[in-house]
DNA sequence: CTTTTTTTTTGACAAATGTCAGAAGAAGAC
DNA sequence: GTCTTCTTCTGACATTTGTCAAAAAAAAAG
Protein backbone atom coordinates (compact mmCIF):
# COMPACT_ATOMS: atom_id res chain seq x y z
CA UNK A 1 0.00 0.00 0.00
CA UNK A 2 2.91 2.23 0.25
CA UNK A 3 3.43 2.19 -3.38
CA UNK A 4 0.00 3.77 -3.59
CA UNK A 5 0.62 6.55 -1.34
CA UNK A 6 4.11 7.15 -2.93
CA UNK A 7 2.55 7.11 -5.76
CA UNK A 8 -0.08 9.89 -4.88
CA UNK A 9 3.12 11.86 -3.33
CA UNK A 10 4.51 12.79 -6.50
CA UNK A 11 0.86 14.06 -7.47
CA UNK A 12 0.25 16.36 -4.43
CA UNK A 13 1.16 16.84 -1.32
CA UNK A 14 -0.70 14.55 1.43
CA UNK A 15 -1.47 14.68 4.82
CA UNK A 16 -2.05 11.96 7.47
CA UNK A 17 -5.71 12.64 7.90
CA UNK A 18 -6.09 12.57 3.73
CA UNK A 19 -4.11 9.15 3.34
CA UNK A 20 -6.18 8.03 6.01
CA UNK A 21 -9.24 8.60 4.01
CA UNK A 22 -8.11 7.22 0.84
CA UNK A 23 -6.37 4.32 2.04
CA UNK A 24 -9.38 2.55 4.08
CA UNK A 25 -10.49 2.33 0.99
CA UNK A 26 -8.07 0.92 -1.09
CA UNK A 27 -9.06 -3.27 -1.51
CA UNK A 28 -5.99 -5.85 -2.51
CA UNK A 29 -7.19 -7.99 -5.35
CA UNK A 30 -4.90 -11.14 -7.13
CA UNK A 31 -5.46 -11.83 -10.19
CA UNK A 32 -3.83 -14.51 -12.59
CA UNK A 33 -2.27 -14.25 -15.78
CA UNK A 34 -5.46 -14.05 -19.00
CA UNK A 35 -7.61 -12.87 -16.50
CA UNK A 36 -10.19 -10.45 -17.69
CA UNK A 37 -10.59 -7.36 -15.42
CA UNK A 38 -13.12 -5.24 -17.54
CA UNK A 39 -15.25 -6.75 -20.20
CA UNK A 40 -16.90 -5.22 -23.16
CA UNK A 41 -20.46 -4.47 -22.32
CA UNK A 42 -19.64 -3.97 -18.78
CA UNK A 43 -19.27 -0.85 -16.84
CA UNK A 44 -15.73 -0.42 -15.07
CA UNK A 45 -16.38 -0.13 -11.50
CA UNK A 46 -12.49 -0.27 -10.59
CA UNK A 47 -10.09 2.19 -10.50
CA UNK A 48 -6.84 0.04 -9.83
CA UNK A 49 -3.22 0.82 -8.88
CA UNK A 50 -0.72 -2.11 -10.14
CA UNK A 51 1.25 -3.38 -7.31
CA UNK A 52 2.69 -6.17 -9.38
CA UNK A 53 1.88 -7.09 -13.11
CA UNK A 54 1.62 -6.08 -16.78
CA UNK A 55 -2.02 -5.40 -17.71
CA UNK A 56 -3.26 -4.89 -21.69
CA UNK A 57 -5.94 -2.79 -22.99
CA UNK A 58 -7.92 -3.48 -26.46
CA UNK A 59 -11.05 -4.18 -28.14
CA UNK A 60 -11.50 -7.92 -28.98
CA UNK A 61 -11.87 -8.87 -32.14
CA UNK A 62 -12.32 -12.67 -33.93
CA UNK A 63 -9.58 -12.97 -35.86
CA UNK A 64 -7.01 -10.10 -34.08
CA UNK A 65 -7.80 -8.24 -31.30
CA UNK A 66 -6.81 -3.87 -31.48
CA UNK A 67 -4.35 -3.52 -28.74
CA UNK A 68 -4.01 -0.06 -27.84
CA UNK A 69 -2.17 0.03 -24.24
CA UNK A 70 -0.21 -1.75 -21.86
CA UNK A 71 0.21 -0.49 -18.01
CA UNK A 72 3.01 -1.87 -15.63
CA UNK A 73 3.42 -1.89 -11.96
CA UNK A 74 2.90 1.75 -10.49
CA UNK A 75 0.37 2.84 -12.63
CA UNK A 76 -2.75 3.28 -11.90
CA UNK A 77 -5.25 1.11 -14.87
CA UNK A 78 -9.54 1.70 -15.24
CA UNK A 79 -11.57 1.86 -18.71
CA UNK A 80 -11.46 5.45 -17.67
CA UNK A 81 -14.25 6.70 -19.90
CA UNK A 82 -16.55 3.55 -18.69
CA UNK A 83 -15.95 4.56 -15.03
CA UNK A 84 -16.28 7.98 -15.34
CA UNK A 85 -19.74 7.81 -17.35
CA UNK A 86 -20.59 4.82 -15.73
CA UNK A 87 -21.36 3.32 -18.75
CA UNK A 88 -20.74 0.02 -21.05
CA UNK A 89 -17.06 -0.13 -21.87
CA UNK A 90 -15.37 -0.14 -25.85
CA UNK A 91 -13.05 -2.39 -24.92
CA UNK A 92 -11.27 -4.78 -22.32
CA UNK A 93 -8.45 -5.05 -19.27
CA UNK A 94 -6.81 -8.40 -19.31
CA UNK A 95 -3.81 -9.22 -17.25
CA UNK A 96 -0.47 -10.71 -19.03
CA UNK A 97 0.74 -11.69 -15.83
CA UNK A 98 0.15 -12.69 -12.29
CA UNK A 99 -0.97 -9.10 -11.10
CA UNK A 100 -1.33 -7.81 -7.98
CA UNK A 101 -4.20 -4.90 -7.67
CA UNK A 102 -5.22 -1.81 -5.28
CA UNK A 103 -8.47 -0.87 -5.70
CA UNK A 104 -11.20 1.47 -5.31
CA UNK A 105 -14.70 1.29 -6.38
CA UNK A 106 -16.43 4.41 -8.26
CA UNK A 107 -18.37 5.08 -4.49
CA UNK A 108 -15.25 4.71 -3.09
CA UNK A 109 -14.12 7.95 -5.16
CA UNK A 110 -16.88 9.95 -4.69
CA UNK A 111 -16.36 9.35 -0.90
CA UNK A 112 -12.86 10.70 -1.42
CA UNK A 113 -14.13 13.95 -3.55
CA UNK A 114 -16.33 14.42 -0.83
CA UNK A 115 -14.64 13.54 2.12
CA UNK A 116 -11.17 14.81 1.12
CA UNK A 117 -9.22 18.13 0.47
CA UNK A 118 -7.17 16.61 -1.59
CA UNK A 119 -9.68 14.24 -3.69
CA UNK A 120 -10.47 16.46 -6.78
CA UNK A 121 -6.90 17.77 -7.04
CA UNK A 122 -5.64 14.23 -7.41
CA UNK A 123 -8.73 14.15 -9.69
CA UNK A 124 -7.45 16.44 -11.71
CA UNK A 125 -4.78 15.53 -12.04
CA UNK A 126 -4.72 12.39 -13.19
CA UNK A 127 -7.03 12.90 -15.79
CA UNK A 128 -4.67 15.16 -16.87
CA UNK A 129 -2.13 12.94 -17.26
CA UNK A 130 -4.09 10.53 -18.94
CA UNK A 131 -5.01 13.45 -21.26
CA UNK A 132 -1.12 14.17 -22.21
CA UNK A 133 -0.35 9.99 -22.67
CA UNK A 134 -3.24 9.98 -25.06
CA UNK A 135 -2.26 13.34 -26.87
CA UNK A 136 1.60 12.34 -26.79
CA UNK A 137 0.38 8.71 -28.43
CA UNK A 138 -2.12 10.58 -31.41
CA UNK A 139 0.87 12.69 -32.41
CA UNK A 140 3.56 9.64 -32.26
CA UNK A 141 0.14 7.85 -34.66
CA UNK A 142 -0.13 10.38 -37.08
CA UNK A 143 3.83 11.79 -37.66
CA UNK A 144 5.86 8.26 -37.00
CA UNK A 145 5.70 5.42 -39.60
CA UNK A 146 5.22 2.34 -37.92
CA UNK A 147 8.78 1.49 -37.84
CA UNK A 148 9.61 4.72 -36.17
CA UNK A 149 7.16 3.89 -33.37
CA UNK A 150 8.54 0.24 -33.03
CA UNK A 151 12.03 1.65 -32.74
CA UNK A 152 10.84 4.67 -30.24
CA UNK A 153 9.15 1.40 -28.13
CA UNK A 154 12.54 -0.06 -28.07
CA UNK A 155 14.42 2.70 -26.95
CA UNK A 156 11.88 4.20 -24.55
CA UNK A 157 10.54 0.93 -23.25
CA UNK A 158 12.73 -1.78 -23.78
CA UNK A 159 10.35 -3.31 -21.34
CA UNK A 160 7.33 -4.23 -23.51
CA UNK A 161 9.59 -5.31 -26.27
CA UNK A 162 11.51 -8.40 -23.85
CA UNK A 163 7.67 -9.48 -22.23
CA UNK A 164 5.21 -8.65 -24.86
CA UNK A 165 3.75 -10.95 -27.39
CA UNK A 166 4.55 -9.71 -31.23
CA UNK A 167 1.45 -9.77 -32.41
CA UNK A 168 0.06 -7.40 -29.40
CA UNK A 169 2.49 -4.95 -30.21
CA UNK A 170 2.08 -5.15 -34.11
CA UNK A 171 -1.38 -4.19 -33.15
CA UNK A 172 0.22 -1.39 -30.58
CA UNK A 173 2.30 0.37 -33.29
CA UNK A 174 -0.89 -0.05 -36.24
CA UNK A 175 0.54 -2.97 -38.35
CA UNK A 176 -0.02 -6.48 -38.58
CA UNK A 177 2.31 -9.49 -36.61
CA UNK A 178 3.77 -10.36 -40.58
CA UNK A 179 4.64 -6.35 -41.04
CA UNK A 180 6.31 -6.48 -37.52
CA UNK A 181 7.84 -9.54 -38.20
CA UNK A 182 9.14 -7.33 -41.58
CA UNK A 183 9.91 -5.08 -39.70
CA UNK A 184 12.15 -6.40 -36.97
CA UNK A 185 13.95 -8.52 -39.78
CA UNK A 186 14.73 -4.95 -41.62
CA UNK A 187 16.39 -3.17 -38.80
CA UNK A 188 18.60 -5.95 -37.60
CA UNK B 1 -19.92 35.70 -22.07
CA UNK B 2 -23.06 33.80 -20.91
CA UNK B 3 -22.16 31.02 -23.67
CA UNK B 4 -19.03 30.22 -21.49
CA UNK B 5 -21.57 30.05 -18.43
CA UNK B 6 -24.22 27.74 -20.56
CA UNK B 7 -21.26 25.41 -21.39
CA UNK B 8 -20.20 25.30 -17.20
CA UNK B 9 -23.38 24.39 -15.71
CA UNK B 10 -23.66 21.51 -18.28
CA UNK B 11 -20.47 20.02 -16.78
CA UNK B 12 -21.34 21.26 -13.00
CA UNK B 13 -23.54 23.05 -10.59
CA UNK B 14 -22.52 26.88 -10.62
CA UNK B 15 -23.84 29.79 -8.24
CA UNK B 16 -23.79 33.24 -8.82
CA UNK B 17 -21.33 33.59 -6.25
CA UNK B 18 -18.67 30.94 -8.07
CA UNK B 19 -19.72 32.38 -11.37
CA UNK B 20 -18.54 35.89 -9.98
CA UNK B 21 -14.67 34.70 -9.83
CA UNK B 22 -14.71 32.60 -12.34
CA UNK B 23 -16.30 35.34 -15.14
CA UNK B 24 -14.33 38.29 -13.10
CA UNK B 25 -11.04 36.60 -14.91
CA UNK B 26 -12.66 36.17 -18.29
CA UNK B 27 -11.00 38.44 -20.96
CA UNK B 28 -12.57 38.96 -24.29
CA UNK B 29 -9.86 38.48 -27.32
CA UNK B 30 -10.57 39.02 -31.28
CA UNK B 31 -8.20 38.01 -34.11
CA UNK B 32 -8.57 37.74 -37.60
CA UNK B 33 -7.96 34.63 -39.71
CA UNK B 34 -4.88 32.92 -40.04
CA UNK B 35 -3.56 34.57 -36.60
CA UNK B 36 -1.25 31.81 -34.83
CA UNK B 37 -2.23 32.21 -31.03
CA UNK B 38 0.02 28.95 -29.76
CA UNK B 39 3.56 28.83 -31.49
CA UNK B 40 5.50 25.58 -30.88
CA UNK B 41 8.30 26.43 -28.48
CA UNK B 42 6.64 28.50 -26.59
CA UNK B 43 4.71 28.09 -23.40
CA UNK B 44 0.58 28.52 -23.35
CA UNK B 45 -0.56 30.78 -21.30
CA UNK B 46 -4.07 30.64 -22.06
CA UNK B 47 -7.22 28.18 -21.77
CA UNK B 48 -9.54 29.87 -24.32
CA UNK B 49 -13.25 29.53 -24.72
CA UNK B 50 -14.23 29.45 -28.68
CA UNK B 51 -17.56 32.21 -28.90
CA UNK B 52 -17.10 32.30 -32.49
CA UNK B 53 -14.23 30.52 -35.33
CA UNK B 54 -12.52 27.91 -35.54
CA UNK B 55 -9.27 26.86 -34.17
CA UNK B 56 -6.63 24.15 -36.11
CA UNK B 57 -4.29 22.19 -33.76
CA UNK B 58 -1.25 20.84 -36.16
CA UNK B 59 2.75 20.81 -35.95
CA UNK B 60 3.87 22.83 -38.80
CA UNK B 61 6.77 21.13 -41.13
CA UNK B 62 8.16 22.53 -44.12
CA UNK B 63 6.10 20.69 -46.63
CA UNK B 64 2.69 19.50 -44.93
CA UNK B 65 1.75 20.12 -41.28
CA UNK B 66 0.17 17.55 -39.16
CA UNK B 67 -3.05 18.72 -38.35
CA UNK B 68 -4.46 16.71 -35.51
CA UNK B 69 -7.67 18.71 -34.43
CA UNK B 70 -10.02 21.29 -35.49
CA UNK B 71 -12.57 23.34 -32.63
CA UNK B 72 -15.57 25.10 -33.08
CA UNK B 73 -17.28 27.53 -31.04
CA UNK B 74 -18.70 26.73 -28.05
CA UNK B 75 -15.46 24.31 -27.09
CA UNK B 76 -12.48 25.29 -24.67
CA UNK B 77 -9.27 25.28 -26.46
CA UNK B 78 -5.73 25.64 -24.96
CA UNK B 79 -2.23 23.53 -25.80
CA UNK B 80 -3.60 22.18 -22.85
CA UNK B 81 -0.22 20.15 -21.97
CA UNK B 82 1.92 23.06 -22.62
CA UNK B 83 -0.64 25.02 -19.68
CA UNK B 84 -0.56 22.61 -17.31
CA UNK B 85 3.18 21.72 -17.56
CA UNK B 86 3.97 25.48 -18.19
CA UNK B 87 6.54 23.97 -20.49
CA UNK B 88 7.33 24.53 -24.32
CA UNK B 89 4.16 23.52 -26.84
CA UNK B 90 5.10 20.71 -29.23
CA UNK B 91 2.85 22.36 -31.86
CA UNK B 92 1.03 24.77 -32.84
CA UNK B 93 -2.73 26.85 -32.87
CA UNK B 94 -3.93 28.94 -35.27
CA UNK B 95 -7.50 30.53 -36.04
CA UNK B 96 -8.76 29.43 -39.49
CA UNK B 97 -11.40 32.28 -39.83
CA UNK B 98 -12.09 35.08 -37.93
CA UNK B 99 -11.99 34.26 -33.87
CA UNK B 100 -13.82 35.73 -30.92
CA UNK B 101 -12.23 34.00 -27.63
CA UNK B 102 -12.61 34.51 -24.16
CA UNK B 103 -9.22 33.89 -22.15
CA UNK B 104 -8.29 32.79 -18.91
CA UNK B 105 -4.02 32.93 -17.48
CA UNK B 106 -2.47 30.39 -15.84
CA UNK B 107 -2.94 32.14 -12.66
CA UNK B 108 -6.30 33.20 -13.52
CA UNK B 109 -6.84 29.60 -13.41
CA UNK B 110 -4.73 28.78 -10.21
CA UNK B 111 -6.63 32.07 -8.33
CA UNK B 112 -10.40 30.28 -9.55
CA UNK B 113 -8.87 26.77 -8.28
CA UNK B 114 -7.73 28.25 -4.83
CA UNK B 115 -10.67 30.48 -4.12
CA UNK B 116 -13.92 28.94 -5.80
CA UNK B 117 -15.47 25.47 -4.38
CA UNK B 118 -16.41 24.49 -7.72
CA UNK B 119 -12.86 25.05 -9.89
CA UNK B 120 -11.14 21.91 -9.10
CA UNK B 121 -14.40 19.48 -10.21
CA UNK B 122 -14.66 21.91 -13.50
CA UNK B 123 -10.79 21.01 -13.84
CA UNK B 124 -10.99 17.37 -13.60
CA UNK B 125 -14.31 17.12 -15.63
CA UNK B 126 -12.39 19.32 -18.54
CA UNK B 127 -9.61 16.74 -18.36
CA UNK B 128 -11.97 13.73 -17.96
CA UNK B 129 -13.74 15.17 -21.02
CA UNK B 130 -10.38 15.91 -23.29
CA UNK B 131 -9.15 12.04 -22.27
CA UNK B 132 -12.28 10.84 -23.28
CA UNK B 133 -12.05 12.10 -27.07
CA UNK B 134 -8.22 11.57 -27.43
CA UNK B 135 -9.39 7.82 -26.56
CA UNK B 136 -12.20 7.81 -29.08
CA UNK B 137 -9.83 9.47 -31.30
CA UNK B 138 -6.98 6.79 -30.56
CA UNK B 139 -9.27 3.87 -31.55
CA UNK B 140 -10.65 5.24 -34.42
CA UNK B 141 -6.82 5.60 -35.86
CA UNK B 142 -5.85 1.88 -34.93
CA UNK B 143 -9.50 0.69 -35.64
CA UNK B 144 -10.42 2.29 -38.92
CA UNK B 145 -9.13 2.88 -42.18
CA UNK B 146 -8.59 6.63 -43.80
CA UNK B 147 -11.72 5.82 -45.57
CA UNK B 148 -13.46 5.00 -42.98
CA UNK B 149 -12.19 8.00 -40.44
CA UNK B 150 -13.72 10.21 -43.45
CA UNK B 151 -16.64 8.44 -43.78
CA UNK B 152 -17.23 9.02 -39.85
CA UNK B 153 -16.76 12.66 -40.05
CA UNK B 154 -18.82 13.34 -43.14
CA UNK B 155 -21.73 11.64 -41.05
CA UNK B 156 -20.53 12.87 -37.38
CA UNK B 157 -19.55 16.41 -38.44
CA UNK B 158 -20.61 17.82 -41.82
CA UNK B 159 -19.62 21.05 -40.82
CA UNK B 160 -15.64 19.83 -41.16
CA UNK B 161 -16.05 18.73 -44.35
CA UNK B 162 -17.82 21.72 -45.79
CA UNK B 163 -15.35 24.34 -43.98
CA UNK B 164 -11.88 23.05 -43.70
CA UNK B 165 -9.13 22.61 -46.51
CA UNK B 166 -8.94 18.97 -47.84
CA UNK B 167 -5.32 19.36 -46.87
CA UNK B 168 -5.42 19.73 -43.64
CA UNK B 169 -8.85 17.43 -43.29
CA UNK B 170 -6.46 14.64 -44.85
CA UNK B 171 -3.45 15.33 -42.28
CA UNK B 172 -6.13 14.82 -39.55
CA UNK B 173 -7.13 11.50 -41.46
CA UNK B 174 -4.11 10.17 -41.55
CA UNK B 175 -3.13 10.59 -45.05
CA UNK B 176 -1.71 12.83 -47.54
CA UNK B 177 -4.00 14.93 -49.70
CA UNK B 178 -3.63 13.07 -53.02
CA UNK B 179 -4.90 10.23 -51.20
CA UNK B 180 -7.71 12.13 -49.46
CA UNK B 181 -8.86 13.15 -53.35
CA UNK B 182 -8.52 9.47 -54.70
CA UNK B 183 -10.90 8.70 -50.87
CA UNK B 184 -13.51 11.26 -52.27
CA UNK B 185 -13.44 10.08 -55.92
CA UNK B 186 -14.01 6.60 -55.09
CA UNK B 187 -17.09 7.41 -52.17
CA UNK B 188 -18.81 9.64 -54.95
C1' DC C 1 9.66 -35.84 -22.66
C1' DT C 2 6.23 -35.77 -26.14
C1' DT C 3 2.27 -33.85 -28.16
C1' DT C 4 -0.59 -30.09 -29.11
C1' DT C 5 -1.40 -25.41 -29.61
C1' DT C 6 0.07 -20.85 -30.31
C1' DT C 7 3.20 -17.56 -32.08
C1' DT C 8 6.42 -15.99 -35.36
C1' DT C 9 8.51 -16.05 -39.79
C1' DT C 10 8.59 -16.27 -44.77
C1' DG C 11 6.84 -16.24 -49.56
C1' DA C 12 3.80 -14.64 -53.22
C1' DC C 13 0.65 -11.61 -54.76
C1' DA C 14 -3.01 -7.90 -54.34
C1' DA C 15 -4.39 -3.50 -52.68
C1' DA C 16 -3.57 0.91 -50.84
C1' DT C 17 -0.90 4.76 -50.19
C1' DG C 18 3.28 7.62 -50.99
C1' DT C 19 5.95 10.29 -54.19
C1' DC C 20 6.97 13.07 -58.16
C1' DA C 21 5.23 15.92 -61.65
C1' DG C 22 2.13 18.61 -63.97
C1' DA C 23 -2.63 20.35 -65.13
C1' DA C 24 -6.89 22.36 -63.62
C1' DG C 25 -9.40 24.99 -60.47
C1' DA C 26 -10.19 28.31 -56.69
C1' DA C 27 -8.92 32.00 -53.80
C1' DG C 28 -6.38 36.08 -52.68
C1' DA C 29 -3.70 40.34 -53.99
C1' DC C 30 -3.41 44.32 -56.54
C1' DG D 1 -11.05 42.23 -63.62
C1' DT D 2 -6.45 40.39 -64.12
C1' DC D 3 -2.54 38.33 -62.31
C1' DT D 4 -0.49 35.57 -58.94
C1' DT D 5 -0.50 32.13 -55.60
C1' DC D 6 -2.37 28.32 -53.34
C1' DT D 7 -5.20 24.24 -53.45
C1' DT D 8 -7.05 20.27 -55.56
C1' DC D 9 -7.03 16.77 -58.94
C1' DT D 10 -4.97 13.33 -62.04
C1' DG D 11 -1.49 10.20 -63.97
C1' DA D 12 2.45 7.07 -63.54
C1' DC D 13 5.22 4.46 -60.88
C1' DA D 14 7.63 2.96 -56.45
C1' DT D 15 6.99 1.45 -51.87
C1' DT D 16 4.64 -0.29 -48.14
C1' DT D 17 1.42 -2.96 -46.04
C1' DG D 18 -2.42 -6.31 -46.19
C1' DT D 19 -3.92 -10.94 -47.20
C1' DC D 20 -3.66 -15.79 -47.85
C1' DA D 21 -1.07 -19.80 -47.07
C1' DA D 22 2.25 -22.62 -45.10
C1' DA D 23 6.56 -23.67 -42.58
C1' DA D 24 9.39 -22.99 -38.56
C1' DA D 25 9.86 -21.88 -33.86
C1' DA D 26 8.30 -21.39 -29.30
C1' DA D 27 5.19 -22.12 -25.58
C1' DA D 28 1.68 -24.70 -23.20
C1' DA D 29 -0.57 -28.98 -22.00
C1' DG D 30 -0.52 -33.60 -20.92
Amino acid sequence: MNQVREYLEQIVALDDKNWEVFSSKLKKSEFSKKTVLVKTGQVENHLSFIEKGTVRFYIPKVENDITFGFKFENQFISAYDSFITQSKSQYQLETMTPTTLWRLTFSDLQDIYNNTTVGETIGRKVAENLFMMKTKRELSLLNDTAEERYLKLFSEQKRFIKEIPLKYLASYIGVTPQALSRIRKRIS
